[in-house]
DNA sequence: GCATCTGATGACCACCTGGTCATCAGATGC
DNA sequence: GCATCTGATGACCAGGTGGTCATCAGATGC
């Protein structure tokens, strides 16, 4: 399953000739391509841009891939097993912390692995951006599917070990996982260059994720006084089970 | 302030020409220039698609509005015009309410708003994601910096009323709000096509909203046996506030 | 030294882009 | 009916795009 020739994403891509030039060349190549997209996005990045970049000839990338879309997609399943080995490695080291130690975890690898793969995460977030990228629906299958899996994961044992709130659903609990995690990586992977996106305060990073943790197992809310002002009982926040299904 | 005819964000943009023809025409080719900056981005919108789909010629774009920046500019001002509107009203209208449940009417509208203006929403969407949209340095200030005084007026408030943890600095709690809500209406504003970016589960919206507002003030965590495992209190999760400031 | 095979090459193609401008159609004034 | 003015027009331009392919250089076999 993990063998080290890569798969061929479409029916001969990468030709053969690719797999027999040096590996040496074959990396430079996969990394400037996955430069180019994490640079400018699918439609934006330039093969003519790529090569000049390089130092080849226009016409070996389309003798090695047969066209833009096929280097995205060799370009993206690489990408691809780089963050499942990510993941794989972290969910091992993970395995027997409780809930917020293992997302405090989480949060610290992800963190690392944003900050060393910078390509491979800025591609991940054109797919996920980009509505025109042709093929988008299969990339954003799996690329969802994997991290819902993994934090479904997560929380299904932070449910069943009562570390977690069970009047939200997993379902839920996801959606904000997802999403905080999502910006805080943003964020803090841009705040080393300019301040664009967002400004969270400087200090070490270790600062910044107590903070986010904190916040995602307690919330914005006071603990004291307010918590009588809870609403009645009978207003249910979870969300009913039945609705529509994929089918 | 809220004069009838637009500013001129460019030397001659709009041209005099544009703010001769009738104002229904005037409407429609600003509406079809959203929809196709919503739908493409700024660099893959196409002035031929827009001018084919208005069913006016090519040269006309360009005597009104110079280049296609030009248009982009002033369709973006208006779509500012119409979400500083949006704000003023809303805030307005809950001037009066405790944090949270000033925080639940807000996303309401702020979801009806999405809904209504899906172009506008959208447009502003790419000005944040666009790295290489020209000019985007003073766009996306304009963009911030309205949405964070937005919502840093609304954690103050929260604050000085003891509604919200003051161990969370204010820059964090903004932070949360705005990737929570950020989230919230992209997923809330894609469920009725297709599930592409978030499936939260199906419902009516004010049940979504407030699982959403539980969650912001209560977090993941579990209240009863978890609240002694709160770590030590030298442990501060607030930022220092000295730190680089921008000078 | 000849033949063969293979990867590299870049001129070239059709197509699309933002942008220009000479020309046109129609209204207005007299 | 003529002159003038004005907005509309679309052929045209330079430049960039993804993609092709005849040709070439060099290694290999014998």
């Amino acid at each position: 399953m993990s063998q080290n020739h890569p798969r061929n994403p479409v029916n001969n891509c990468p030709s053969a000739t690719f797999l027999r030039i040096s590996p040496h060349k074959q990396q430079a190549i996969l990394d400037a391509a996955i430069t180019e997209f994490a640079a400018y996005g699918y439609h934006q990045a330039s093969i003519n841009r790529l090569v000049n970049n390089l130092g080849i000839a226009k016409g070996s990338i389309f003798q090695y891939f047969g066209s833009k879309q096929g280097l995205f997609e060799h370009v993206f399943a690489q990408a691809k097993e780089i963050v499942s080995e990510h993941l794989r490695f972290t969910r091992e080291h993970t395995r027997d912390k409780d809930f917020f130690a293992r997302l405090s975890t989480i949060v610290t690898s992800g963190l690392a692995f944003v900050r060393e793969h910078p390509g491979v995460y800025r591609m991940y977030m054109h797919v996920l951006r980009d509505e025109h990228l042709p093929g988008r629906a299969a990339y954003l299958f799996e690329v969802r599917a994997a991290s819902r899996a993994y934090l479904t994961g997560l929380v299904d044992q932070g449910l069943s070990n009562n570390e977690l709130d069970p009047k939200l659903s997993r379902e839920w609990a996801v959606f904000f996982l997802d999403a905080l995690l999502d910006r805080f990586f943003q964020a803090m992977s841009e705040s080393d260059q300019e301040e664009t996106l967002q400004d969270i305060p400087p200090g070490p990073d270790q600062e910044h994720i107590q903070a986010l943790i904190r916040f995602i197992r307690k919330g914005l809310g006071q603990w004291g006084s307010h918590m009588s002002a809870l609403p009645p009982a009978n207003l249910t926040y979870s969300c009913p089970k039945a609705g529509k299904k994929r089918n």
